[in-house]
DNA sequence: CTCATAGTTCGATCATAGCCGAAGCATGGC
DNA sequence: GCCATGCTTCGGCTATGATCGAACTATGAG
């Protein structure tokens, strides 16, 4: 009997604390698995599952199974404006927070990403493995070339036992915060163990942070040859 | 423990249906009464005036004693711009409910708008008020010209006794179907009064439904030079 | 293969808050 | 003074839904 469109039932799913505080967590631009937004929540796995359909379900988010992971990010451009002005309105009475940490700046450029490297450098890597030919697009998947894997043997990857299993050895996996792909698979992980190996890098204790030494950092620019 | 501005807060209040349709019902921009307001929410008056109450301390209305009536309005343009931006997003990924029946149509065409016309024979009254100089627009209201002063003292309307009080005499509202401006004010109170005086038009005894008679729709276009 | 981790589903508990009847103020008209 | 009307407050009923424990599925690690 009323006009107009049902804001209520997406007001109703924006008003509960705890998926407010995954939506907020998740303005950032970055996707979160559920067990973090649950934490984010402050509430158990269980409830933040529950939650995170409802989101779903109602469009205000998006999920994406990778691996036994699932990422959930902002539906959309429309949902994001709503919690903009919303954010905009509450800061009346509380405060507002834009400060991103220096922390939050050292997740951007890299971090773990299940067990590879994402954030703009992981990006980087990836597009030059591409402009290098070392990884082949296809239509809907990637794979490694020859050249490619002889560039990871000369690395120090022993490709071989890479082989043994049947996982995938080259996958794309999209970083949300930059909105492009880098590499995960069996090679993804195994680069990242490298760079931890030869001390380009090390991983924070508490976050997903990976901190690159500035002689890694420079050894990972010619190897992969970015233009930073 | 992390706690940004309360988004939760606010968007609770706006997610209770009654509340949500109070909401939508003053963005018209027009302030309405308690007793309309529950109305329009379809629930009794003590809920109402809880929920007002609720609104009005959580600064997304503010209301005003005026005698024995207590008129309410949307507290701020932040608040308008939240709603605007959840309607855009209810529209666009949700079911819009709108199955216009018979009726519906009907109150699209010309309805009243708290005590003026409304619908798209306010809006086309309005655009011709505009493109015949008797109302001119400022930055951000509305004005009436000697022109229109004159024109509506031919149509009938006493002029002198509009002017005794105080209220806006000319007013924009914005009419959320069609997304355009139609007339408010004391002067869209008098010519809506004067319309059904003349028995142009008469009320719908149960909706807020206009119903024009076909000599009163004619009369109508050729006053306002309507291009039908 | 087995084990561990990530996520989902189910069921029960329990608190919040929406709702209305009835009574209490307040204002205006007489 | 009286009554009518508009709104608020109070108390109790009820339902929705948030929460977590436990059991279950799926995927990856070794």
């Amino acid at each position: 009997m009323r006009e107009g469109p049902d804001i209520a039932r997406v007001a109703a799913l924006i008003g509960d604390p705890a998926r407010a505080n995954m939506l907020t967590a998740l303005m950032s631009g970055r996707a979160l698995t559920a067990t973090e937004l649950a934490a984010e929540a402050g509430v158990t796995l269980q409830t933040a599952s529950g939650h995170l359909a409802k989101l779903s379900e109602g469009d205000l988010l998006r999920g994406r199974k990778q691996g036994r992971h699932k990422y959930f990010a902002i539906a959309s451009d429309e949902v994001a404006a709503v919690l903009e002005a919303l954010m905009g309105l509450a800061a009346g009475s509380g405060h507002l927070r834009t400060r991103l940490g220096p922390r939050d700046t050292a997740l951007r450029e890299a971090r773990v990403c299940y067990n590879h490297l994402a954030g703009t450098m992981g990006i980087a890597m990836f597009d030059a493995m591409i402009s290098e030919g070392q990884i082949a697009t296809q239509k809907d998947q990637i794979s490694l070339t020859a050249k490619g894997h002889a560039f990871a043997e000369s690395f120090g990857i022993k490709m071989s036992e890479l082989e043994a299993t049947r996982a995938p050895m080259c996958r794309e996996c999209l970083d949300w915060s930059e909105r492009r792909s880098h590499l995960a698979g069996k090679l993804g992980r195994a680069y990242l163990s490298a760079f931890l190996d030869l001390g380009w890098a090390t991983r924070d204790a508490n976050s997903r942070a990976v901190h690159f030494s500035p002689k890694g950092r420079a050894e990972f620019s010619r190897t992969f040859a970015v233009t930073t």
